[in-house]
DNA sequence: CCAGTCCTCGCATACTTATGTGATTTTTTG
DNA sequence: CAAAAAATCACATAAGTATGCGAGGACTGG
């Protein structure tokens, strides 16, 4: 059973020549090439396409934007984003949305027909610049962080808090008396340099 | 210039093999296979590998616990993860930790090869599921967000309290008074159906 | 033009937090 | 073992937060 394959891309030399690319490949199936996603909702119920090449810079909705409501409408198909951007911006916000692959459009045309292959396998492809950026931001800060000088005891504590319990429910929580835990969210300011549960609790799920 | 590279793998048939797949391979320099990363610090200053492939299952130190140690002391070399374990934990674990790559322990030796030059030229090759697993971390929840009902004065106060604000300087930064913010903070408190400050917050930066 | 939503402001009160000061016990570590 | 660090508890007060009740003006889409 082949591939089905969907491309949304408004430029029309390029949008052919990806077509005919899907189109002359074995196990691939052209499910649809258009300009725009202004009949994205009608067009994906119509062709029910695996795959979708998905262009950003779209007229009227962005490639962004369709990734977001495609994903949403349509969880198992996947988007696989080619693109001339390479702005963090961008990259995040349309794996955010939703993309399973994120393609740059220098990518040569043998290495696109492997990825919507790889994505429909259940991978995710990107060119490298972009895996390295998603890698890297999930990196944890180098930096020694704040949090580290915390104790386990204070840690706890913190955690609860974050969890969204008041004094009372982490002194519950803990086993411990309600000044203990004031004693111990002392110490935790101190450390983290900040003046209430807002701050820390900021610090603390956002490191 | 060759690419120098080191490996962390306590099995030694395994260990040996790849050092002969690396030594027997044009542009590729092995600068030392190890058992463990006992003498990991010394070993890196003494061999200066580009590339570290890195085990996860070491005897003493995990690959885990190296692979921060070696990315917070040499931030130029990138770590190459080569495991059997694809569980959630360890991967997510691993790359916080700074890992640039992940492959699996099944992946073919020439794949090897290649994301190793692919680490070298800024990349971060992932086996497929690897891969899909991290991308899907990153995409927001397809239900439609609490926070989503927020209208955007009330949006701007949260974020405001979410920056370590108190009531009092939300309501300079808005400038409005702060009868009026804590009016914003009651609906925002309905709609995320939380009732303090933290717990308001929690959802925000979790989102 | 009207019902609905949003943004604004005020007042009051019970409850919670932030912070000062002080102290005892247990655990860790050189 | 002795010093340092961690964990525990107490009491007190100023400040901040949670929530009830009430209300007027601006804008929006029937």
């Amino acid at each position: 059973m082949a591939i089905r394959i969907s491309i949304y891309e408004d430029n029309q030399p390029l949008r052919d020549a990806l077509a005919l690319l899907v189109q002359t490949t074995d196990n691939f199936e052209l499910a649809g090439a258009y300009g725009d996603c202004l009949n994205l909702d009608q067009q994906m119920t119509a062709h029910r396409p695996d795959v979708v090449l998905m262009d950003i810079d779209l007229p009227e909705i962005s490639g962004i934007e369709a990734t977001l409501q495609l994903h949403r409408r349509f969880p198992d198909t996947d988007v696989l984003i080619l693109t001339v951007f390479d702005d963090s911006d961008r990259v995040f916000d349309a794996i955010k949305a939703g993309a399973t692959g994120y393609l740059l459009k220098k990518t040569p045309p043998a290495r696109i027909l492997e990825a919507i292959q790889e994505v429909y396998e259940g991978g995710a492809p990107m060119s490298p610049g972009i895996a390295r950026r998603v890698m890297k931001s999930l990196h944890r800060s180098t930096a020694p962080h704040e949090l580290d000088q915390l104790t386990p005891r204070e840690a706890t504590v913190l955690a609860l808090l974050a969890a969204g319990n008041s004094y009372k429910m982490v002194a519950a929580e803990a086993a411990i008396s309600i000044d203990t835990v004031r004693t111990h969210i002392r110490r935790i300011y101190e450390k983290l340099h900040v003046h209430s549960v807002t701050e820390a609790i900021a610090k603390y799920l956002t490191r």
